[in-house]
DNA sequence: AACCCATGCAACCGCACAAAC
DNA sequence: TGTTTGTGCGGTTGCATGGGT
């Protein structure tokens, strides 16, 4: 995905693909002397070859000091999927229920562990395959059926599908909370340079 | 040791909406 | 009132990495 850099003279200077550490510092700083918002003006005003929506992006979901990372409790799984179940896919609204969680983690989250999960789970179940409305609905169910809302977290125990519940299997995931350079160094950084 | 495959996640894209002009 | 601009959201993509063979 080596998109850094457009070849069009419009977009020459429009940087994508992963942001370099520079990058973060230039943001973290500006944004600490000038406050976050108006992100095209921000991306030009900071010097940096990124969209505005890039610069909010890169902020919301990473470079923000109350961002949590990595980690998903068990109690933040149970929310998420009572919530999910409740709303839908409108993860910035369940996002606001878990104080430190980003909509693009907690979507991610879903997608790539607990949809699966279902998926695997409806198949095991029904014998076939269901359409997108029937899994979320089937996650209802599914989880509900599992894991009242009123049930003990620590004594939550899922059931094993064919083995490949590593999701919900005590303890749970334990996801790095590494990214190239950590937070803190980050924020160390920021605040040496800070003005 | 080398290759292949599955998975997780950061980041982009497209669309919708609201505010400003 | 129509257009432009900025923002927010959900969906999707593609790279990095770890595990299995």
């Amino acid at each position: 995905m080596d998109k850094k850099i457009c070849n069009n003279s419009q977009d020459a200077e429009v940087r994508k693909g992963p942001w370099t550490m520079e990058e973060d510092i230039i943001l973290m700083n500006y944004i600490a002397n000038h406050g976050e918002g108006v992100w095209n003006s921000l991306a030009r005003s900071a010097g940096l070859k990124r969209t505005g929506k890039s610069c909010r992006l890169r902020w919301l979901n990473y470079l923000r000091p109350d961002v949590r990372r990595g980690n998903i409790t068990p109690e933040e799984q149970l929310l998420i999927v009572e919530l999910h179940a409740k709303w839908g896919n409108r993860w910035s609204k369940i996002a606001k229920h878990l104080p430190g969680r980003t909509d693009n983690e907690i979507k991610n989250y879903w997608r790539t562990r607990i949809q699966k999960h279902i998926k695997q789970a409806d198949q095991t179940f029904t014998g076939q395959n269901l359409d997108q409305t029937h899994h979320d609905q089937a996650s209802t169910s599914y989880f509900s059926s599992f894991c009242p809302p009123d049930h003990a977290v620590e004594t939550y125990s899922p059931p094993s599908i064919d083995g490949h519940m590593e999701t919900f299997h005590g303890p749970f995931p334990t996801e790095s909370n590494e990214n190239i350079w950590s937070m803190e160094d980050l924020w160390s950084i920021q605040l040496l340079n800070g003005d």
